[in-house]
DNA sequence: CCACAGGACGGCT
DNA sequence: AGCCGTCCTGTG
């Protein structure tokens, strides 16, 4: 178990839950267990200590700071953020402390290929079942957790075999991706360094990858902000609250209006919505 | 049983 | 270039 003292804004329990994580179990006690790329962890706030406990305690305090991002300093974005759209104020400081999850590239692209024309719990059970059929096994607090698989860990398997999983009509997407960096012919590590522009046309060239789908594994595994990735609760929340109207129209007001933070501004956006609601 | 929700694709204009 | 039917699974 590790304590890190948290220096800047931090809400673990928006930032776990607000949707940019699949494979998370809130526990009766409150906290959530969190399966990482190589480890299964435990967090929960104490006051101002976040506190870790891990199935691999080994160099943790620094995974930690790197997948919760807390050493990024988000006031100056929530301060452009609001600069520049008065109404996403209420947003912008009801989700001050919410940060971006640094995700697992090749886990992030099975998820979101998964998560085309489908909904969150399905998508969910998707990646838990190929993770049990594939993954290597960790018990952890007496629980038995599955790590999601790495693409060589799933070179053999079938378009049946993804199907199985309950991924439906994007069995051949997912087997196409894993077959193309099986053979070299992509390499996940090039788009942290390519513009966003030029890494979205590049994931937009495979199958079963397209503009929401791209732009979501930009902003959760590669950190690039300035995509602006546009699902149908988006589209549904610029015409009541913006009245713009058809994904031209939107790219080009988030681009104007939110430019290189669009992808904050989408998380802030979604994560009042949701909370506000209830 | 049917209606519906959720993005990418391909075939059509 | 843009529109629309289709793909699969789960829920109400």
């Amino acid at each position: 178990m590790i304590k890190i003292k948290i220096e800047k804004p931090f809400k673990l329990n928006d930032t776990v839950t607000c949707g940019q994580i699949f494979r998370f179990f809130k526990q009766d006690d409150g906290s959530f267990d969190i399966i990482l790329k190589d480890r299964v962890i435990n967090v929960y706030m104490d006051g101002d200590l976040l506190c870790v406990s891990s199935s691999d305690e080994n160099d943790l305090e620094r995974v930690i700071r790197n997948y919760f991002d807390l050493d990024n300093d988000y006031s100056v974005m929530n301060s452009f953020l609001i600069k520049h759209d008065a109404k996403l104020t209420d947003a912008v400081l009801f989700s001050n402390g919410l940060t971006m999850i640094k995700q697992d590239p090749f886990e992030t692209v099975m998820e979101y290929i998964i998560s085309a024309n489908n909904g969150v719990p399905q998508i969910a059970n998707a990646l838990n079942n190929i993770a049990v059929k594939y993954g290597k096994k960790v018990t952890f607090n007496n629980k038995e957790y599955y790590l999601f698989p790495e693409y060589k860990d799933l070179k053999d398997v079938s378009e049946e075999g993804y199907r199985s999983c309950k991924v439906g009509f994007r069995d051949k997407y997912l087997k196409s991706m894993v077959d193309k960096l099986n053979n070299k012919e992509i390499n996940l590590n090039q788009f942290y360094d390519l513009d966003t522009k030029d890494a979205l046309n590049k994931f937009m060239e495979n199958a079963g990858i397209g503009p929401k789908v791209a732009s979501c594994i930009l902003l959760f595994a590669y950190q690039k902000y300035d995509v602006f990735p546009i699902d149908t609760w988006v589209k549904k929340v610029m015409k009541r609250d913006y009245n713009i109207e058809g994904e031209k129209n939107i790219r080009a007001f988030a681009s104007k209006t939110y430019g290189k933070y669009s992808g904050i501004a989408i998380q802030y956006l979604f994560n009042y919505g949701r909370n506000k609601e209830k």
